[in-house]
DNA sequence: GGCTTCCTCCGACAAACGTAGTAGGTTGTC
DNA sequence: GACAACCTACTACGTTTGTCGGAGGAAGCC
C-alpha cells in the first residue's frame, strides 16, 4: 500500500482544482476562490495545503514578485483516471461495464450526450 | 464535514466486502479470506476493523458459540452509489455523462453489456 | 492439571489530513 | 518613520486510518 500515487484528500483535491481552473495563484487567490464557492477555510489552511501539494508533487511554485504562484503539475486527467481506476477496482471488480450501465440508468444523461454515446457503440459496432 | 456517512477507508472496505460476499463470518474467517487474497494482515487487525465497522453501523456482531460472528448491515449497492456519487461531483461537477463517456471510450466493454447499452440507449430514446 | 490454541478487550502508535495560530519579514501609504 | 496589509516559515493539534501487541479468559487434548 505504499504507492499512493495520486492520492489527495478531500481539501487538497478541492484545492487542486482551483489550480486547474484558474491557472498560476497565489495563496490568496486560492482562498478567495475557495471562499467564493463557499468553502471558508483560513489563509494559513490554504498555504498548508498548496505546500502538500507541492511535496507531494501535484504542484510546483515560483516566486513571483512578492508572492509565491503555484500551478499544478499533473493534468486533471491524471487524476480523474486514477481515481476512476480506484473506484472500479474496489468496487466494480475492474469491470467498467456495470458502472457504466448503471450510470445511463440512474443518471440524467443529457440528449446531446446520449448522441455521443450512441455514436461511440456505433463505432465499437462496427469495427467488430 | 461532519456528514460522512458512507466514508470508510481502504482497509475498512476490504473488510466489509469480504462480509457481503462470505455472509456471516468470524474474525479468523474474515483474515483467511483476505490472506487467500493475498492481503498479509494481522488477526487482531482485522478484529480492530471489525471493531470500526461496527461502530460506524456498518456490520454488526453476535455472540455465536466461541467466537463473534459478523454480518454487513449496509448492502454493497447503498456503499457502491455513494462512492460513485463522490467521485461524480469530486471530478466531474456531478455530471455523469463525461464519465460513461470516457469509460466507454476507454474500457473495454463485453458484446453483451454494448447490447445492453445499446437497450438503455434506445428505451431512453423511445421515453421522449 | 498443565499446555496449546483461540478468542476478546484494550492500548498504542505512526502517518495522513484538515485546520489554524504565531513570529517575523517586506511593502505601500500618510 | 510609523502603521496597516501582506507574505512566508514553522509549529501544533485533533481525528481518521492502518497496523499490531499484550493480557487474560475459555476450550480441547494427553
Amino acid at each position: 500500500m505504499t504507492s499512493r500515487q495520486y492520492d489527495l484528500g478531500g481539501a487538497e483535491l478541492e484545492v487542486l482544482k482551483v489550480l486547474w481552473d484558474e491557472g498560476p495563484v497565489t495563496v490568496r487567490d486560492v482562498m478567495t476562490h475557495l471562499h467564493d464557492n463557499g468553502r471558508q477555510v483560513a489563509y494559513t489552511t490554504v498555504q498548508t495545503l498548496l505546500t502538500r501539494l507541492e511535496q507531494k508533487r501535484y504542484a510546483a511554485s515560483d516566486k513571483s514578485g512578492l508572492a509565491f504562484v503555484y500551478r499544478a503539475k499533473v493534468s486533471r486527467d491524471r487524476v480523474t483516471r486514477y481515481r476512476r481506476k480506484v473506484l472500479l477496482s474496489q468496487l466494480y471488480d475492474g469491470a467498467a461495464g456495470p458502472l457504466v450501465l448503471q450510470l445511463v440508468r440512474t443518471e440524467k444523461l443529457t440528449p446531446e450526450e446520449v448522441r455521443e454515446l450512441q455514436a461511440l457503440i456505433d463505432e465499437l459496432d462496427t469495427r467488430r
